[in-house]
DNA sequence: GCATCATACTCAAGAAAATGATTAGTCATA
DNA sequence: TATGACTAATCATTTTCTTGAGTATGATGC
């Protein structure tokens, strides 16, 4: 019961398709949850099951149909008890680093390729949020726009997602410096 | 195929039982990986079937008997093929995010609360990662000891996990501070 | 002297997540 | 005019993770 929260959340916002929902895992969203479109079908399918979504029909001319889904009045009271709940706390789980563990000890030239792609992901990623936060927030500054801003949820969360990357970059970039000058040193003994 | 290679990173420092690694999955591993005992010991069982790590029965008097594991050549080989190909992308995942996407839509009061005890849980772990980093550089200070030190994986990944948690600690209070604000906003209207 | 904690591990069941394959029309582009 | 990307989804399977219970002994604290 963990993916199910974080598609009604998503659903908050307003009416979205499966596939509309996978984009936004793709990016907004992909600040406190990850999904592949399929979980979040079956996902819809579940809490429509149990009456915590409701979808309607919409027939496109040149596109297929699709189906748009709104949170119920039952999923919402769902959300809050979800809030009110005890959180579990949140894991590192990041195939990387497992490799930083052990890079002193196996290769490290492969790592140090997979850190700078990774630092320049991150990179892109930082970007991306940048915008969105500048999007969210209109013409207000920060601090203003989270003082009366009327939805700040997915402007704190983008806030969080945003240092994270920034964090994840720096590290990047400053493992690879380390591993790379490593590497020198050794070829020099 | 992804905890498997967080057990075999952690045990290529030495013999630990499946009962130490479950330590250790608390502590310095849990900076790039998270698993409960029992799927440490199931892992290990695994492992074990396929030769990629190798135990032997420890008989202890005042203590139950415990098995030793350490990594074979097998297991080296598997955790370099491992290190060498592409990784996952890491995802942020986290109950409590997605409170705070709905935080301004539904209660706020709890999702408060939880952001604090949040904040302070990560001003401890930022606190024992501390000790931990100082431990493993010894005297050297930390420049130094990563250019010369002989093992600076399990380092490299605490300087992460001891980032994340600032990050996180610091996101947590920020969230804290400009809720607050707006709750007693609020209430004046 | 009783309770609780630490060591050391096992088993089973169930929920959640990831993987892979498939369908089918539209649109842009080379 | 083939190629591939985009929209929109479904189905089946497998892997992984979580939850909960249980066993047994010694040490520590009040």
């Amino acid at each position: 019961m963990a993916l199910r929260h974080a598609v009604l959340a998503a659903l908050l916002d307003g009416e979205y398709s499966g596939y509309q929902l996978s984009k936004a895992f793709d990016i907004g969203v992909a600040n406190f949850w990850h999904a592949l479109p399929q979980q979040l079908y079956a996902e819809l399918t579940k809490l429509e099951k149990e009456g915590l979504v409701a979808g309607r029909q919409v027939v496109q001319e040149t596109r297929p149909n699709k189906r748009l889904f709104h949170v119920t009045d039952a999923g919402r009271a769902e959300l809050e008890q979800f809030a009110a709940a005890v959180s579990k706390p949140s894991f590192i789980r990041d195939d990387l680093l497992v490799k930083v563990q052990v890079a002193d000890r196996i290769g490290t030239a492969s790592v140090i390729e997979q850190l700078e792609e990774r630092a320049s992901a991150a990179e892109a990623k930082i970007e991306l949020l940048g915008n969105l936060l500048r999007q969210l927030r209109g013409d207000a500054d920060e601090e203003e726009f989270l003082r009366r801003g009327a939805r700040i949820g997915p402007y704190l969360t983008c806030l969080r997602g945003l240092a994270f990357e920034q964090g994840h970059r720096d590290w990047c970039l400053r493992i690879t410096a380390v591993l790379r000058e490593r590497q020198t040193t050794d070829a020099k003994r």
